[in-house]
DNA sequence: CATAAAAACAGAATTGACTCAATTTTAGAA
DNA sequence: TTCTAAAATTGAGTCAATTCTGTTTTTATG
């Protein structure tokens, strides 16, 4: 069945990915027009709305691939962590923030995150909700294996710890993205600075400090 | 000296910022069509724009007076906490969250965050990331009064938690916002939920469970 | 009082995202 | 092959934020 309409489809939407994705890298979302995104891609500026709602959810669809592969990569964490809380997480968080400016430039990150929050029920608004909601996921999934590991104390409120981690990391990569001078070395630190104090509070003491309520 | 120009400068502001809120309420911040902002402030197009840089900008007037409340509000609570760790923070991240949605809607909040993160350089961007950092020292400053009066590990790195405890609340705000059909009683009860990890880990110790490295 | 410079104002013109009615292309039946 | 309905494409037109340029008002000065 697969005939040309399914085919010359799946050829459009490529065309006008990459074309806005190097139309957004090279002159920013902002000065990447429409019109030179369709120019670019060979259709029209119609076509392009018929594949996408708007501006955004064009910049949507880089954005998750971005994140998918991201989340590819903390898969391998999940399943097999560092023997150590801290180093657990910082090498999961580490794992997001060093992709994170593979694809997108901090200004496409900034729009991205713009959007979402401004159209939260547009397609991609809908999508980057998703995708926060999978990488807090992930998080969790860490923590509940660190848990089954004996490495992290049993009576912690996983899901509301793994949200908690998330949050924090998410705050400071929009501090980071709103920054152009931040760097991601003083991102990852400031990150492992707050998940110190967690960290103390969660792992099952060796001689190091904290109790246990369930020996 | 003080004359009229500067008399007739003050009252357009005020003009164009109460045309603005009222507007903004009424018809939201996209349906607030800057022809009919400057209209019912009595002012032309071009005036409103030799004001304010954008239309973002006439929002950000009105979130920075909302916030400027909710810190004063704050004040109170560093001044003479609650006299336990946990109802502490609940009650000053209940007056930031309680607070939040008197002149503001959910709808004017998210286009609030997203042009402070969308344009991060404009004069509201900073004057936003610049509110969010005085709400961060606001629960720093709690957090080293409780320190003081000796409810907190003195051990504790309290600026780390302290934007560990607003970024997470900020997230979850952000969350709620963006839900049109969240409320707030939700909201308070997920970030105590989250707050009570980290309360568990920085209390000092009666009978209740945290070790004390410092006795 | 004049008057010139500076500041503020007005609203027409520009710009760019998005819409929509007309046209073209494709898939499949006869 | 030919025809038709459905699907897709097109780009001129619409709408609203922002810019621009000439005009008016205010202030400071002789």
């Amino acid at each position: 069945m697969s005939g040309l309409r399914a085919r010359q489809k799946a050829d459009r939407h490529r065309r006008i990915i990459e074309a806005a994705a190097a139309l957004f890298r090279e002159a920013g979302y902002e000065g990447a027009k429409i019109e030179a995104i369709a120019a670019q891609a060979e259709v029209s500026i119609g076509t392009i709305y018929n594949y996408y709602q708007n501006k955004g959810d064009i910049l949507g669809a880089i954005v998750s691939m971005e994140v998918n592969e991201v989340l590819n990569a903390g898969r391998g964490v999940v399943a097999n962590p560092p023997a150590n809380v801290g180093d657990a997480l910082d090498t999961l968080l580490g794992i997001y923030v060093e992709h994170s400016l593979h694809y997108l430039s901090k200004e496409m990150w900034r729009q991205a995150m713009a959007i979402s929050t401004q159209l939260p029920d547009s397609p991609f608004g809908q999508a980057y909700t998703a995708l926060d909601r999978e990488l807090t996921e992930q998080i969790r999934a860490l923590i509940a294996r660190l848990q089954a590991l004996g490495l992290v104390r049993a009576d912690i409120d996983g899901p509301a710890l793994g949200e908690l981690v998330f949050n924090n990391m998410n705050m400071m990569f929009i501090e980071f993205v709103k920054r152009d001078e931040a760097k991601i070395p003083e991102l990852r630190a400031a990150i492992r600075r707050q998940n110190r104090i967690l960290v103390a509070a969660i792992v099952v003491c060796e001689e190091s400090g904290a109790d246990r309520r369930n020996p």
